[in-house]
DNA sequence: TATTTTTTCGAGTAATATTATAGATTATAT
DNA sequence: ATATAATCTATAATATTACTCGAAAAAATA
């Protein structure tokens, strides 16, 4: 399951996207309209802050912003950052591999054979599809 | 991430499918070759009997052993029984619909769009995967 | 029929992860 | 100076996962 917290970070994400032009927004109006919890959006924002993905400013008139065009921020990046793992058993995680607790013979385990190919089923999708391609997607989805 | 409920279910009827011809295997064998803890298995052993994978009997002599040939039962099937959806939303599950607490609007939502498509293709994988072709898998990696 | 074996059942607990909150601190603008 | 708004550290609340306990029911066999 996806967490919230990626939920969160990419629906933030997409309010910023349509800020492009706009001076930074506020935690507290991005948490507003998008109806997240204020204090847990701000620890997710940091988050993508220290990963590059955002601009932040303090003070008044300070607020976050896009730091990349949107074009060029993929899900994949951001649910490393929020959620880690895109695979489904950590032995087979390109970024976040580790051996699985049960596992005894790793080279001839046919489970994570298969877990291999949904990993890379499920990455081709979320290694091209951007914050632009969800907003594109939305409006879309309102004119069908 | 898979749970281990999982795994281990997948890895109990993975040697229930190679004990095909053999009379029922008990609890604690499995649980002993398998190195799985006895009384969770047993859970899932239940689980995956009552769900008609598995024939059960009680007593000297009984056990358990695959109520179906290994080429039909897929992965797929497992995952929905012990893990529920394959979605990483709820709003994208085909067997576990329901609402996203935070959704205002599925109908237009960008983020279920794409985890449809990432639902699409884990499915096609976990549908066409069974326990034959597990075991089938591990036998081609030991040999190469 | 008594005993042993093995699954079944209902409940409970422990460990871990997720989600969310609190309060003080630092930076910036006016 | 003052107000604004991000940053930092810690902790509380909740949910999920992993696992355990003890007794009951069914079947075999001696």
């Amino acid at each position: 399951m996806l967490s919230k917290k990626t939920k969160y970070a990419i629906k933030a994400l997409v309010v910023l996207g349509k800020n492009m032009d706009q001076p930074p927004m506020q935690i507290s109006k991005i948490a507003e309209t998008e109806r997240i919890p204020k204090k847990f959006l701000e620890q997710i924002l940091l988050d993508l802050r220290n990963a590059g993905f955002l601009y932040s400013k303090k003070g008044a008139g300070g607020g976050y912003s896009l730091n990349r065009d949107p074009k060029e921020i993929f899900l994949v990046s951001i649910m490393r950052i929020t959620d880690g793992p895109i695979a489904m058993v950590p032995c087979a995680s390109l970024n976040f591999y580790h051996k699985c607790d049960e596992c005894h013979q790793e080279s001839t385990c046919g489970i994570r054979d298969v877990f291999v190919d949904v990993r890379d089923a499920t990455l081709k999708i979320l290694s091209e599809t951007s914050i632009a391609d969800i907003i594109k997607r939305e409006t879309t989805l309102i004119s069908v």
